[in-house]
RNA sequence: AACUCCGUGGUGUAACGGUAACACAGCGGAUUUUGGUUCCGUUAUUCAAGGUUCGAAUCCUUGCGGGGUUGCCA
């Protein structure tokens, strides 16, 4: 079954699902065109989840409707193919598809062209030679009115030729540009006379050379919008401010459509950051093994670790979209990954830091094969076989010398029992000469095989996870933890950074079952966590294991 | 304090003039061959002051607090 979203109705889940089922009642649609315009200048993360489960899902939702997948390639400077094509696969992977609707602002330059060049007809564009510092002065600022450029009023005439210059490389770069004529003492300042093009004699990756002018996202955006016939175009709240301009582009062209912008809040979450230029700045510093590092908020990222689409979705669900900033507690999102493993995940034993443990009641070379659950959650999955043998090793945190009364695990008197395998009683500690623990001498109730209550009605606190010595396999672990130590991440970011957010067990021990793991398997370690074999590290035969998200541990937080 | 958007438990959200609710987190308990899961219970909320109204989280005014905006980035 593939993991894509199921296809609900239309509910005022949020305001914009409000406004989108008003426009329908209304008629003023009779169904939706959304897009979703990344730049490819990074990896998507989850905050870009967010937006195209919006994007996407709305168009699921509502009949006859589309979502565009658009890629938003007006600066040449900043974009690469490698991130065009990492875009459509977190996409396809969230379980979005866009069929025939993949496009780019690039399609668009020579209509854009046409657009600019009806507005200096209307005489509402011109072609300004001020220098870049000049016309930061001649703006203005937040309290001051701008000034008019010299060059403001030149003749429709003079613009045309001077733009088809521009077109054809006869400026250098910051030579000039062309801007909208609106008004330079617009309250908003968004609205002073916007440059529309800019010089760039740069390659791109899909125009090649045919351009040395690109759009500005303000003017490329709206009319790109306007071209595919896009009903709802939804954003991000820090293009509030550019509604205005949205609009007048809208307005002013002669355009086939007049989409509607509407802004939401963007998506921020606790122990990480969310912003594609400190994103970039962890990869080419380092500081991360890449965008698909697991410690990393990015979908490939949360691919790696383990995380499921379909959590991600869940999550998203859960966050509800607002108007106002937020910052989301990470909790809510392990949440929504812990309870799709819970259901999903097979479980497996394997232990991190292994202590020796021999029953010297058991025979010596006897192995007896027990069947184990699958998944309790749904005992219909079946069972798998694990070997039980005289050693075994258990984890060093299972076993305590001078335990207190609320520790259910193994002490010397205190009989545990061993998942699937018998109820054992430790009877002797062997250290080395450092006082190091490194042999637990136990014996066994041949009554309790594969774990079960004895029929004497015994009974037991604790039970604890074990591997077979002879048959367990050596593989490496790694157990990521939050990238950053402080729940809000400010601009000085890397120094926050969490020097616990991986930890590598060289030599973890797991349950034979796990030796042809393929990559990208997910399972359950009981009683420790989900793990994830790694797409680029684990091989059949020799597993790496990520951990996605440690289980609850109420007695890590007993202990103090 | 120029303009603009926005303020609901610890966190994310709902309530659309009529008993402030849900999820997560926290706490307590039950069940449990995972100290997991599940189940039950529980703590805690409308930024402030005025006004309109029989009745305000909701409408109005003012104040306070937060975000965005002075790129030839998106």
């Amino acid at each position: 079954m593939p993991d894509t979203p199921a296809i609900p109705t239309l509910e005022p889940r949020d305001f914009i699902r409000e406004i989108v089922l008003e426009d329908l009642k209304s008629g003023k649609h009779d169904h939706v065109v959304t897009r979703f315009p990344p730049e490819p200048n990074g990896y998507l993360h989850i905050g870009h989840a967010k937006a195209f489960c919006l994007d996407f899902g709305l168009a699921l939702e509502v009949p006859h409707s589309r979502c565009h997948l658009r890629m938003d390639d007006t600066n040449p400077v900043k974009e690469d193919v490698e991130y065009v094509e990492s875009i459509q696969e977190d996409v396809r992977w969230m379980g979005f598809e866009w069929g025939q609707h993949f496009y780019y602002a690039s399609d668009y330059y020579e209509q854009l062209y046409g657009y600019a060049v009806e507005l200096i007809e209307k005489g509402l564009a011109y072609v300004d030679e001020l220098t870049a510092d000049q016309m930061r002065e001649y703006r203005g600022n937040l309290t001051e009115p701008g000034k008019e450029s010299p060059f403001r009023n030149r003749s429709v005439a003079e613009n045309l030729t001077l733009f088809a210059r521009m077109r054809a490389g006869e400026f250098g770069e910051g030579e000039a540009v062309l801007r909208a004529k609106i008004d330079m003492a617009h309250p908003n300042l968004i609205m002073r006379d916007p440059t529309l093009y800019r010089v760039l004699k740069a390659h791109h990756h899909r125009t090649g050379d045919d351009w040395c002018i690109y759009p500005m996202y303000d003017f490329a955006h709206p009319l790109s919008d306007a071209i595919e016939g896009i009903t709802h175009s939804l954003c991000s709240l820090e293009f509030e401010n550019h509604r205005p301009l949205y609009d007048w582009f809208v307005n002013h062209c002669s355009v086939p459509a007049k989409p509607r912008q509407i802004e939401f809040a963007r998506l921020n979450l606790t122990y990480t950051v969310m912003s594609k230029r400190k994103l970039q700045q962890l990869v080419a510093e380092k500081l991360v093994d890449g965008w698909d590092d697991p410690r990393m908020p990015t979908l490939s990222g949360l691919r790696r670790r383990g995380y499921t689409p379909a959590a991600i979705r869940k999550f998203i669900e859960t966050i509800g979209l607002t108007k106002f900033n937020s910052l989301t507690d990470v909790a809510l999102l392990e949440y929504a990954i812990r309870n799709d493993l819970n259901a999903s995940a097979p479980r497996v034993m394997a232990v991190l830091d292994p202590v020796k443990v021999v029953i010297t009641s058991y025979p010596e070379h006897q192995v007896e094969e027990m069947e184990a659950l699958i998944n309790p959650e749904d005992p219909s999955l079946g069972t798998r076989i694990v070997p039980f043998s005289r050693e075994l090793y258990i984890e060093r945190d299972d076993f305590m010398e001078n335990a207190p009364k609320n520790y259910f695990r193994l002490t010397v008197g205190q009989e545990v029992r061993l998942r699937y395998g018998y109820w054992i009683k430790c009877q002797e500690v062997i250290k080395d000469p450092s006082g190091q623990i490194v042999e637990l001498r136990c014996t066994h109730d041949p009554a309790t095989r594969g774990g079960e209550n004895p029929p004497d009605g015994r009974k037991v606190k604790g039970t604890i996870h074990w591997v077979s010595a002879a048959h367990a396999i050596p593989s490496e672990v790694r157990l990521y933890d939050r990238l950053f130590s402080v729940e809000q991440v400010g601009d000085d970011f890397t120094s926050l950074l969490n020097p616990e957010s991986l930890k590598i067990i060289p030599n973890a021990l797991l349950e034979p079952s796990l030796a042809m793991a393929q990559p990208g398997d997910r399972v359950q370690f009981e009683r420790i966590g989900y793990f994830c074999a790694d797409t680029k590290l684990s091989k059949p035969g020799k597993p790496v294991f990520n951990r996605t998200v440690a289980l609850k541990d109420p007695w890590a937080k007993a202990k103090g």
